[in-house]
DNA sequence: CTAGATTACTTTCTCAGTAAACTATATACC
DNA sequence: GGTATATAGTTTACTGAGAAAGTAATCTAG
């Protein structure tokens, strides 16, 4: 019953938590049913559009905080698709490096589109802009304090 | 770079997003390592404490957002380890109430100490209180007007 | 009172992701 | 230069969770 008062914090933490899970289920839902994409597969094209459109595979996977072996499926699938391509690196054969196609940025429009529209509606639509700026400020600064944690 | 100017509700929900992953990531691992429990393990037995240590299987995967087969694995799991016990409902033979253990809250009490600790040093350490009031107040906000987003 | 629909739970199949073993290349030390 | 160690990526075995089919019990209509 109502009787336990938790510290705030703990509920600060739980209710984040919370709503990060079904935020997150129904955008990777949304994304999937409309374009085959996962969350997943689309950070990696926005990783690799935002740095110049070339990656190795070590540099997503950190970007990502995601396992070497998960990497390689979410190209794999990618590259399935025809949205990126495996590319030997010349400057160490040990690597590869991932570059966007030109297919791939368009699947990133749409993504992107998906995206925004699920997100205005689950999310902007009940914060307003000065309780956006904290969150930002606020998750900034655990992320910080965090950084290291998973690796 | 830098130069992508991005809406300021789109970093905050990407920001919260990621700063949860990181932080459900960890708090999993400690608990697990610790105790042998996973999160849902712990929400389960949470929920059953809070109500007088008795639930039926579809209201325990109602309360966790979780699928029917994923209940159904997740008290397997908690009744092999002697945690809850499950018993025919009497008034109802289709249907499974499952029952917490004296062992039951000794693992609850347990995992709370590892979570509180966990928590205290990623997150409420870099929280300020209005913080944490603010973000209960936004999260609970969304929540409440994404009710029935996931079912 | 009994045939069909619904509800509660379990089982099976599949999938995304991790961890550890494996292959190939690169670097360090002697 | 040659052996040991480290690094990049892939492969394999496993795990947690979802979806759909399966089983059993209950409810509803006629």
């Amino acid at each position: 019953m109502g009787h336990d008062q938790q510290p705030i914090w703990r509920r600060a933490a739980t209710h984040t938590l919370h709503t990060s899970l079904i935020l997150k289920a129904s955008l990777e839902e949304r994304l999937h049913e409309s374009t085959g994409l996962l969350l997943a597969d689309n950070e990696a094209l926005l990783n690799l559009a935002a740095t110049g459109s070339l990656l190795r595979m070590s540099e997503i996977a950190h970007r990502l905080v995601l396992s070497r072996g998960g990497t390689t499926k979410v190209i794999d699938r990618i590259e399935e698709m025809g949205l990126v391509e495996r590319h030997p690196d010349p400057e160490d054969r040990r690597a590869t490096v991932v570059v966007i196609t030109s297919a791939g940025r368009d699947a990133m429009a749409a993504a992107r589109k998906v995206i925004d529209a699920t997100l205005e509606e689950m999310w902007a639509a009940h914060i307003s802009t000065e309780e956006a700026e904290l969150m930002v400020e606020v998750m900034d600064r655990v992320l910080k304090a965090n950084r290291g944690e998973l690796e």
